[in-house]
Parts: structure tokens; C-alpha cells; sequence
DNA sequence: GTTGATAAAATGATGTATCATTTGTGTCCA
DNA sequence: TGGACACAAATGATACATCATTTTATCAAC
């Protein structure tokens, strides 16, 4: 499985293992590089265009936010997935939702409200899918990148970089089990209901109730798609 | 300021990088390395009597878990402490408390009783400080880890590992807090009542309100005793 | 065929050398 | 005095070589 061709392409005052880190990131989450898979440091050489070294140190770094584990002498592997550990997740998802969202309404001002209205625009313009010669539905960067930054404007004013950085971090994990259930099932799933629109009137109505119930159901529903990839593979 | 003298002692089958950063992430949540020093990679070499690669990589891993922060072509250095972000990381801490002892409390059975019991005594056995010729005052480490597997006992069974593991950062970042204020006030400092006896018996008492009210209180005046010492410097 | 020992290959971990960038220092000139 | 520049030293980042450990392949014995 030999993808992501092109060498170190980097951004001027960026490193490479700061490159290497964020492509790894990417690749890990949206399971281009698949669940469980081991990661030889030589092979991400090659994938990655770059030296030991930096390739070492990306993947030092993703260990600690649970994207890649790590074993003394044995090595690196993309962390795995299971129903177990999708049920931990979106419990935990739905527990930090609940306060998170009641303090962002509880002190948001109207700057927060309107970071949430221009994320949601920008959700809405962005189209879903990007149109490849290859793949028909091939993953649009913009719609993800702005998808993360609606839910993150939501528990923007919860008051504490702590819980957003926390809550940054189960976004991704289950931004990875989201790409998994995709990728496993392309077609013969009906286009459900976007449930953003309700989420952010019901945030904006500081409706904390409707607003975690809302979100919390958003979470489970994402959470049932992936139970049903993990129970068939 | 030269400390830890001795060069890489490791149990075999583990690496030099993960020493080095055990080690690591001991000097810096115990102040023994001050906040937003900077790390100069060939120091902690010599500090630590390792080569250059592992010190990086426990750098890199330190980095992803809020103790080291690093800056590309700038180096590494250690995280800055504030009042605004104690205050940040108290909040985070009552709110993932409330949310983590609720669901501990529900959905804990007898044998996550016995973990609390067996934790608590094993707190109260260690001696809070340790006798030394230098310093009146040691840190005793079976007091710390005692401390620290005492406060996950109780929401051992909050049933999401991804909540534990969230709790246990929150924690290693207030103990920063603590050994920085107990470094600052060593004398003068009346000593407080213990809190712990109280928290363990509204848990097994499994009085949700009032295990949260105390636990939160607890987390308070950890902080209220570090904002004193910031406050001053 | 299975098991267990052995050897060979692969891979991870680390030390050393080198390159690139930043940071510190001093000089010149307004 | 103070700022801009040039240069030197320090430091971070990376490549490469080497060592240690694990994994895989091989083969003999049962």
C-alpha cells in the first residue's frame, strides 16, 4: 500500500518532522493508512520522502494523542479500533459535550455566536465531496477542515483550552472511525438528514438541554455508523 | 542548574528515549525543571547521560501532553505557567469531575469500591514527606504515586478510558501547580486538613452531589494555594 | 505435520558528523 | 545613544553509520 508520492514538500520555517507529522496525522485519521497497521520507520521514509530522523520524531509525536501506539523495541503501529474502544469514545465525547456546551452557552458572547454562524456558513458552502477522475467520492479537505471548525465554534467559549484542546482530540479520534465506516461503505448508504442546522439553532437559542441532547444524538449517530462497519469486518 | 546526576539507568527492555522522558516528565511536573525554561537539547544530554536522539524523542512525546512545548527551529522549552491558565485547568478539572465521579459513582461496583478503599489506605500509610539530610522537606514519590492513584480510583469506573486518560493529564498539569507552590511556601504554610477522607466517603456513600461539591472543593484550593504563589512572583 | 533450536534478515534504537537557522556580539555610522 | 548590519558562536535539525533486538526463515528431531 504505497501512497502519498511526492517528497517533502514543506512550508518555509516548518520542519520536516513537523511535515511529516501533520501528513502522518491525516493519513492515520482519515485511515489511509489503515487501523492497527505497522508503521516501519523506513517505510514512512520512503512514503514520505525524508530521513530517519524525522520520520522517528513525527511519530513520537502522534503517539501521545492516541493516534499511534508505540512498543520499547518493537516499534510504532497506527492505534487499532474496535467496538470497545468506539463505545469508550463516544461516552466520553457525549459526557464532555455536555458540559462543555452548557458553559459555551452559559458565557458565550455574541462573538461566539457569530464565529458559530460564519463556521456554519462555511460548513453549508463547502461541497461534501470533492470530484475525482478517480474516486467519485473523494474526501474534500475544505468540507472537513471547516467541519472541525463548526464544532469547535460551538464549545469555543467553554472558558478552558484545556477541555477544547481535550475536545479536539475525540473529534479526531472519531473523525478516524467516521473515514473507516466510509470507506467501508460507499454506496447503499441513503444520504441521511444533516443535523447541524438544528444543532447550531438550538445552540443559538441557548437551549442547553435541546443543545446536548442534540449533539450527544449527533455523536451516537456517527458512533452506530461505525459499530456497523466494526460488527461485519 | 545541574541536577540528576546519574546517567541512564534503565530496567532492560525499555528504551533510552522512554527513560529520558519518564524522567523527564518527572523534573517538569515537579518543578525541578521551572516553567518555560528553555530545554537546550545538549543539556539535558549531559543531564540525563544520554545522546542526542533520545533526548529528541522524549522531548517530541513530552511535547504532545501539554509538559514541554516546542517551537520549529526554536527549540524546546518548558511550558509556561499563568493564573490565566491555572484558572483554565482548574475549570477543565471540576467540570470533567462532575461528569467523570457522576458516571464513576453509577455505574461503579464493589470491586471499584475495594480499589478506593485499598488506594486511600495505601495514601494514608505513605508518609507525606520524606526524611532527607538535605531538604527537611523531600518529596516522597510512594506519597505521589499513592496520591495520584488514589484521585483515579475514584472515577476508575467512569467506564471510558479516554476520560481517564484526560483526567490523568489534568492532574499531572495540577501537580505542577502544587509542587510549585509547596517549592515557594515551604515554611509559613499552616497545614491544611485532609480532604481526602471526606471525598472517599461521600463516593462510597455514593452521594453524587456531595462527592462532586468536595471534589471540586478539593481542586480549588489546590489552586487557590498556587494562585498565591504566582500572584507574588 | 509439529515443535524447537539455530541462523539469517529485518527493523528499531542510538551515536556521531554535518548542515541550517537562530541568537548573541561587536562595529560602524547617523 | 541607538539602530542596522556583519560576523561569530550556539543551537536545532537532519543524514548516515552502527549496534541491539526482534522477527523470520531454515532445518532437524520427534
Amino acid at each position: 500500500m504505497i501512497e502519498n508520492p511526492d517528497p517533502a514538500s514543506r512550508k518555509s520555517g516548518e520542519t520536516q518532522a513537523s511535515a511529516v507529522y501533520a501528513r502522518l496525522r491525516h493519513d492515520v485519521i482519515s485511515t489511509a493508512i489503515a487501523p492497527g497497521q505497522k508503521l516501519r520507520v523506513r517505510e514512512l521514509c520512503e512514503r514520505y520522502g525524508v530521513g530517519l530522523n524525522p520520520v522517528r520524531e513525527a511519530l513520537n509525536r502522534a503517539t501521545n494523542d492516541g493516534l499511534v501506539r508505540q512498543s520499547d523495541l518493537r516499534g510504532f503501529y497506527a492505534a487499532p479500533v474496535s467496538v470497545q474502544d468506539l463505545a469508550e469514545l463516544t461516552k466520553a465525547r457525549c459526557l464532555l459535550a455536555e458540559v462543555c456546551l452548557r458553559e459555551s452557552i452559559l458565557h458565550g458572547d455574541a462573538a461566539w455566536e457569530e464565529g458559530i454562524v460564519v463556521a456554519f456558513h462555511r460548513l453549508s458552502r463547502a461541497p461534501r465531496y470533492e470530484p475525482d477522475q478517480t474516486d467519485a467520492y473523494a474526501i474534500n479537505p475544505a468540507w472537513e477542515a471547516a467541519h472541525r471548525a463548526f464544532h469547535r465554534s460551538l464549545v469555543a467559549a467553554c472558558g478552558s483550552s484545556w477541555l477544547l484542546d481535550m475536545d479536539g482530540h475525540l473529534f479526531d479520534a472519531a473523525d478516524r472511525y467516521r473515514h473507516l465506516a466510509r470507506r467501508s461503505a460507499l454506496t447503499g448508504t441513503p444520504a441521511r438528514p444533516d443535523q447541524h442546522p438544528d444543532i447550531m439553532q438550538a445552540v443559538l437559542d441557548r437551549d442547553v438541554t435541546r443543545s446536548v441532547a442534540l449533539l450527544q444524538a449527533h455523536y451516537q449517530r456517527t458512533a452506530e455508523h461505525g459499530l456497523k462497519v466494526l460488527a461485519r469486518g
